[in-house]
Parts: C-alpha cells; structure tokens; sequence
DNA sequence: CACTTGACCTGTCCGC
DNA sequence: TGCGGACAGGTCAAGT
C-alpha cells in the first residue's frame, strides 16, 4: 500500500498531532502486529512523551521519550490514524475523501492511547507491524542500514542513481526500482508512473538502457513522488492518512490502474501485463522494448 | 553473488 | 446468493 509519498503524508499528519503527547496506555489486540516483550513495552513505552515522528524509506518512527522509538512499516494495507474524542473538525478536506468514521474497527491491531486522543494502527492484512527499539539501535538495524538513498534527497544525483541501478545490470528495471536496497520508497504504483514519464519499457534490462533513458528516469523518479505528495497520497484501496482521509485516489496516475484508458500523452490505450509477478502498467505505444 | 518465485494474511471482486 | 479463484500498494526466505 503505501510508498514513500503516502508514509511522508502520514509522517507529517502524525508529527502535526501527537507531538508532546504523553502515551497513557496501549492495547494490543493482534500480537503479530507489535511482537514485543510486554515488560519492554510497559517499561518505555507507557507514560512516555513522544518527541519527534520521523521516515526512512517506508518506514516511520515515533520517537520517544523514554530514549526508544516505535519503529513502523505499514506494508500493503497498514494506516496509523489518530482521533481526538468527539472532534468534528476532521473530514474537512478534499471532497473527495471520504472519512474512516468508526474506530476501533475490524482492521485495529494496536491503540495507543494519548493525553489527548487516541492512534489507532490498522492493518487488514497482517503484514505490517510495529516494533519498540532503542532509538540509538535504529541505524544500526541491517534493515535501515541496508537502504538505498532517499529519491527526494540532494544526495540522490544522476551519478549515484546510474551507480545504484547498475548493481543489478541483468535485471529488469522495474524490479530494480523496486528493490529498496537500491532506492528507497518507490513501490509499484510510482514505478509504473515513473517508467511511464521516461518512456521506459519495465522490462528492459538496466545493461541496455541507453543514457538519454536513464537521464530521465533519474528526473522522473523524484517528479512523481512530489506529485503524489502534492495530490495528498494516492488511495487504491486502503491507504488514508493520518486523519483517517484518503488521498486523491490516484488523480495524479497517468498508467497505473489505468488499463484501456488512453495514455495521455498518445493515446493508445493502457496495457496491464506481469513484471516480476506484479501488476504493471505500460503504454505500449511509448514504453516499447528497445 | 545475482536473480526469481512463493509465502505471509485478509478482503474483495468477478465469473460460473 | 454461493463458491472458487485471482488479485491487491511490500518484503522476506527460499530456491535456481
């Protein structure tokens, strides 16, 4: 579910609403979704002031005032949501977006409560989870320190992208793009628009991609994330942000979900085939194999 | 080592 | 309406 642009979304949601909150007591409702040893969790997690919400990657990290953090990955379906009791302020954004409106739901895994409110952690799938770690361990994790750069950063220049990519010169770009040891918080709806922007066939090795090619993948990248952020996060099925609203359901896509409809920039109409076993989406007029 | 595939879970949608 | 199968935004552990 979601990628770099939904979890920024919900970073920034979250850091606007919890900061300076006392957490008063969790409830775990699905264990799998908050392994944790329940002494630790009640030892530093209860009475702690959260002091910052931060993201690498797709991960977010609430940290706390106790020196550990919550560590979090939402996976597919994952959504953090955060309600204050009887607030009628919520639902006032995008017309569009229509509002979680009853909470816990059958989707909760994990409540915190807050001095003000409450975080709810949903995840229908099972697939997310939420870790309490030391916050001085973070980086130390193989898992954060085995991460490519970050695609809206200074650092993510042409030569270093074109380094990256070319760890893995016999694959498939969108798999590469995919692969988060290579780039960070690209999923798949992002690597469809941004191979859609360059004119690049999914399935073209990264060996035979020309420069021109990489050129502009290297500025699609980083244009489509900012579009999704801009557009509030994209919402397929399950993703909202922090306030429980959906993004602007994929307003922005010019592919992705998009089959049979015209590309915009030719107008033949969207394909849907299987890349690397995922769902792809290709004009195949403008993204022909080389 | 590089690369691909199946598994993890639950819900929904589509065709019969 | 019911049932089986395919599919869903992500990542690992296995396999070749």
């Amino acid at each position: 579910m979601p990628e770099l642009p939904e979890v920024e979304i919900v970073k920034r949601g979250l850091k606007k609403r919890i900061v300076n909150q006392q957490i008063l007591k969790h409830e775990v409702l699905r264990e799998k979704s908050f392994p944790n040893d329940k002494i630790l969790a009640k030892k530093f997690l209860n009475k702690a002031t959260i002091t910052d919400v931060r993201r690498r990657a797709k991960i977010l990290f609430i940290d706390l005032s106790s020196d550990y953090s919550l560590m979090i990955h939402l996976k597919m379906t994952g959504q953090l949501v955060y309600r204050t009791q009887g607030d009628s302020s919520f639902g006032a954004g995008h017309p569009n977006n229509s509002l979680i409106s009853n909470l816990p739901d059958n989707s909760t895994r994990v409540v915190l409560a807050l001095s003000q409110g409450q975080l709810f952690f949903n995840d229908q799938r099972v697939f997310g989870w939420m870790k309490l770690i030391p916050t001085a361990e973070l980086a130390n994790l193989d898992i954060i320190r085995s991460l490519g750069p970050e695609p809206l950063k200074k650092e993510f220049t042409y030569e270093l992208f074109t380094n990256q990519i070319e760890r893995r010169k016999n694959s498939g770009i969108k798999s590469v793009l995919l692969d988060q040891k290579i780039i960070a918080g690209i999923g798949n709806i992002y690597a469809d628009e941004a191979l859609w922007l360059a004119r690049i066939n999914p399935e073209t090795k990264v060996h035979e991609l020309t420069i021109p090619a990489k050129k502009r993948l290297h500025k699609a990248i980083p244009k489509v994330l900012n579009e999704g952020i801009s557009a509030g996060g994209s919402t397929d099925r399950n993703y909202v942000n922090a306030e429980g609203q959906k993004g602007s359901y994929l307003v922005f896509a010019k592919v992705f979900r998009r089959e049979n409809l015209p590309c915009p920039s030719c107008g033949t109409p969207i394909e849907k085939i299987r890349v690397a076993s995922r769902g792809t989406h290709i004009c195949p007029n403008c993204q022909r194999k080389l």
